[in-house]
DNA sequence: CGGTTAATTCGAGAATTTTCGAAATAGTAT
DNA sequence: ATACTATTTCGAAAATTCTCGAATTAACCG
């Protein structure tokens, strides 16, 4: 992975709101949530959601399908850990950082 | 780690100067590396580089210590360790991404 | 077609970020 | 003390982000 997209993921989740909101995805799994059950969640206007969601879906970390009137949103699991591994690769190489991610995954 | 305290973080790391510059520190390893060689080493302004130093600082992800005239800094691990397990733990907790993680370990 | 629900795009204001050069500070050595 | 090197702080301009409400598009149903 490229140092610049990866940054650009990096600064996708670094907002509170959109950190939140990836997480209310993963927690959703394969099920996905819509459109406006994420408004609900998160309360904030639908503009400002769909702001936040666009910024995610440009970076790969989310997907959406539509089924007929609502569009299903759902984290995208490899683009994330892509961005782990890239984490992991070029800003842990040389030191005891594989350690913790071991213990993570154990 | 609180989500709120994990989006900082990520937003620190979110900017491709400073990706780049705690990249550099990772790779300087224990060493660390003084101000006036990251400088060089990203070729930005003095002034800009301080800000983003700062950035970095602030949430923890790096370290300074003095020696003589010159301020080294190195990247600081175990913060860096508490940023992964949270994306591990709240944002992969129930799909196949603690999966990838242990490959990146391994 | 006309209506209804779901979500995005438009337009805009407030706040934040990014960047720089110039000036100030910290520390050391002469 | 003076001078020198290393780094930060100040001040400011340009760009981006975040947020909202209003208007628009998309998909379906009767």
């Amino acid at each position: 992975m490229k140092l610049e997209q990866a940054a650009k993921q990096l600064e996708a989740l670094g907002n509170p709101t959109r950190l939140k909101l990836y997480r209310t995805l993963v927690r959703a799994g394969e099920t996905g949530r819509p459109v406006g059950y994420l408004q609900d969640a998160l309360g904030i206007a639908a503009s400002t959601l769909s702001h936040h969601l666009h910024r995610l879906i440009l970076t790969g970390l989310v997907t959406q399908e539509r089924q007929a009137t609502t569009l299903i949103c759902r984290a995208n699991y490899p683009v994330m850990n892509d961005l782990l591994g890239f984490l992991a690769d070029e800003c842990c190489a040389d030191a005891a950082c594989g350690l913790a991610v071991g213990e993570a995954a154990a």
